[in-house]
This record gives C-alpha cells, sequence and structure tokens, in this order.
DNA sequence: AAAGTACTTTCCAAAGTGTCAAGTACTTTC
DNA sequence: GAAAGTACTTGACACTTTGGAAAGTACTTT
C-alpha cells in the first residue's frame, strides 16, 4: 500500500544549490544583512556574477535588497528574506537526509 | 600580510556536487557495494542517467564498477574507492565550512 | 574635464543535464 | 526458433546554467 518513499534528493532546492548561490544563502543566514562589498570580497566572486546571482535570489524571494547610500555613494545591502531562511534551514536538512546523518 | 583566507566554496568538488552524484555518492558511503538496480531506485533516477552518472564518476577513480552474473544474468554494482571515500568527507566537510558550522 | 565608484546588463561561449531512441549481448518465453 | 525481455550503454538533441569581458548608468571626486 505504501508508494516508495521520495528519495530527499528531490526536494534539493536548486536556486540554493549551485556553489555560489550556497555561499551567498550560508553568509546571509549568519548576518543580519550584509553590502554588495563585504559579500563580494568574503565569497570571492566577480560584480557580475554577485549581482547577477544576487538579482536571481531577489526574484525568488529569498533575499531583500536594500539600496540606501553612505553619505553620497550609493550602498547595496542584502538580507535573507523569511522565506529565504526557511527555504536554506530545509536545504541544509535535505543535504543531512541525503547524507545521512 | 596575511592573504585573504580562501573561501571555502572553492574547495567543492564539483564533480560531487550535483544533486545525482552527491547522492550517489551518499549512498554508496554506507553501503560497502550497491547493485545498479538498487541504486537507481534508490536515487530514483532513469538507467541512462545512472549509468552516465556512474562512469563519470568511475572515470575520476571515486567509484569502482563490478561486472558479475547473478546465475547468467549480468549484474552491476558500484562501491567507493578509498579516494571516493576521501572525497566525499571533504566533500561534507567543506560544505559545513560555508553553511558554518 | 577626466577618472573613479558602485553596480547592472548584454553578449557571448563553454559546459552540464536529462530525455528518448537505438544498440549490444544474451536469456527466456511462446 | 522467432519474438520479447533483461541489463545496461551510447548517441543525438534540446535546454539551461554559468562565468567572463565589456559596455552602460548615474553620480561623485579629483
Amino acid at each position: 500500500m505504501s508508494m516508495p518513499a521520495e528519495h530527499p534528493r528531490h526536494k534539493l532546492n536548486e536556486l540554493v544549490h549551485s556553489p555560489v548561490r550556497f555561499s551567498i544563502m550560508a553568509a546571509l543566514a549568519r548576518a543580519e544583512s550584509l553590502d554588495f562589498k563585504d559579500l563580494r570580497d568574503a565569497i570571492q566572486v566577480s560584480d557580475s556574477v554577485l549581482s547577477k546571482q544576487l538579482a536571481i535570489l531577489e526574484k525568488a524571494e529569498y533575499v531583500k535588497i536594500k539600496k540606501s547610500f553612505a553619505g553620497k555613494m550609493p550602498r547595496t545591502s542584502a538580507s535573507l528574506t523569511a522565506a529565504g531562511r526557511a527555504v536554506w534551514s530545509a536545504h541544509l536538512q535535505t543535504l543531512r537526509d541525503i547524507a545521512g546523518g
């Protein structure tokens, strides 16, 4: 009567799984918010890659982008949304489920 | 004087990181060896996907493929090599390093 | 006026992934 | 013994993703 259990692999969130985005999510998960430059330097990617990947996460509503000014210079900062934190925890749990403990 | 520490993201093994191969490695990490069909059913992929991904892991020498017979029917089984186990542990550690704990 | 800051966007080219169909080499069934 | 099935493997394709390089935007600073 029971369906074969679905392998946890199917629950991996591919938006979160890619190395760069995984690193972005991880960095944001521990900080309230991070500036573009700090994030870029922390995970060591180019401006264009960070900008693009952040846009993908923003569109998915996992990340909130806030634009402001530091004096007269523009400043972009990113933070996880509640949905982003939920997805992040679930993704880590799925990885543990697959890895088996 | 100190170089900025390299982000652990750079140590992710892309051969191991893809969802299907990650699942294969995980499954093999807990079993001494698994038959093609059992592996296919466990991670729920098509024959062709499993065959190809296994070939990639075999070429990298992370997996050993053994062909034998079950009665008169061919049987293919896979197991991790020592290198495969080492790479698997290192990859999990890298994920933890990125996720931070 | 020229150069720099802080990103964003566009234009590629390369690589990865899966599906589907066909191929291989036997074995089993009708 | 011809047809169908088993156990994979391989090849042809279509698609998606990803990153680099370069140009663009909108100001600010020198």
